[in-house]
This record gives structure tokens, sequence and C-alpha cells, in this order.
DNA sequence: AAAACACATTGACAACTATCTATGCGACAG
DNA sequence: CTGTCGCATAGATAGTTGTCAATGTGTTTT
């Protein structure tokens, strides 16, 4: 699994009404930004803001279709925080220790 | 399922490297504020300020055992986002339109 | 009762975030 | 090649966040 630190950017990403209802638009399929901009009201520089930030951590990637930008979920890192959170909900042996400063064992 | 409002505080308080290591160190079992205060450079208040924020947000729960806090993970809720983001994962129908206002299908 | 311990709260502050307007840049149509 | 469309970038700014020192509150010990 990875370390932890890569995790952040990810809740990070989710951290905001707007990209998680970004997210689960794109969960249904393909979109371009126009399209998703219209579910929202905010302008358009500020939805390209919250698509750098989905697509910097990963969880979104784009392609480039004629004049339009194609966004849609990382499958693969979708899949990774799956794991990541199955391993905090099952996890009772072998984790990061109470008295350990150097949390080793975890990662 | 619940709203989607509802899981960006749950989020927010995993966007931080700090908090995610102390739900990692508590998916081990209970543990008071003193002993994970020994897993991290920060002052007294600030672990008790990003205590307040896990436990707000449903994450951990907290009870008191003479003069110590216990703190715990909140297994429903690490239960509820394992829900959520296993439908993040396979919608493909009946989920938000793509032109759609007002995401009514999804919640 | 007084001291010590465990944790919470307050106030201050630097750093970061989300938003906007204005502008830039690549792609397509005429 | 000139305009238009779709999106990104830059700069400004109000609001939020993470951190600390100082202090408060409840519990245990002496």
């Amino acid at each position: 699994m990875e370390s932890r630190a890569s995790y952040v950017p990810i809740f990070k990403a989710l951290a905001d009404e707007t990209r998680l209802k970004i997210v689960e638009m794109l969960s249904c399929g393909e979109m371009c930004a126009c399209d998703i901009l219209e579910s929202f009201q905010i302008t358009q520089p500020t939805l390209s803001y919250h698509m750098k930030i989905l697509t910097d951590c990963g969880l979104v990637n784009s392609r480039r279709d004629g004049s339009w930008i194609r966004y849609s979920t990382n499958a693969e890192q979708v899949g990774k925080i799956q794991e990541f959170w199955a391993f905090i909900s099952t996890e009772q042996e072998s984790c990061i220790c109470k008295n350990s400063k150097e949390d080793t064992k975890c990662e």
C-alpha cells in the first residue's frame, strides 16, 4: 500500500462539495468541462481550478477531443482509495504501534 | 445513502496528514490523547484541535475514563465511507444526469 | 484544600483555499 | 487569417485552516 501522505491530496480534493459532486457526476461517464459547468453556479475559471485539483491528485483523467477536454474518473485511483479504506476498517494487528514515534510498521 | 454534503466534513477531516495518521492509529484500538500525542511533534492544544475535528464529523468516538479521554474509531461512520466509495466505483445508471441542474436522481 | 495531571478553549497569526475578473492560448469555422 | 469557442492561467481578495502560548476545567493524588 502507498504511504499515508499520498492519500492526503485525494482527501483534500474530496473535501469540497463542488468537487465531490463532480466526482459523482464523472462516475456516470466521461464529460467535458462545459457540461459539468452547467450543473454549478460557478464561473468557468473556478471550475477549471477545481478540475486541476482533481486531475493533479490522480482521481480524474483528462484528454483533449478537438476543442473539448473530456474528463473521467481514474478507476485505478478510485480502487486505491477503496483498498486504503478497507485497510482502515479492518486492521487490528501489526499496525501503527502506540509507543513508536516512527510508524515504521504500517508503511 | 446520505446526502453528498454530509461526507464533506469527513473528507475534510481526512485531508490532513496528522489526522489521517491518527485515524490509522485508532483503527488498531482505543487510545488516550496523551498516547497519541507522543507520536507527533505538535503541542497538546493542536492535538486537541485535531481530535475535535475528528469527533465532530463522527469518525472518532470519545469517552471519559478517569482523567483520560479514550478515543476510538466509529465503525459505523467508517462503514459509511466504504459504502459511499463503493457507490462511486460502481454506479453507471440512474446517477446524476449530465443535463440536470438539480441532481435529484442521486440523493 | 492544594497540587498535579489530562484535556479543552481562547486569541493571535501565518499559510492556504475558493472565488472572481481579466487575459492568454489552442482548435475549429468561415 | 480572423473571429469564435473551450479551457487554462494570472492576479487580487475574503474566508478558512493549522499552529502556538496562555489559560480554563474537570479528575486524581497528597
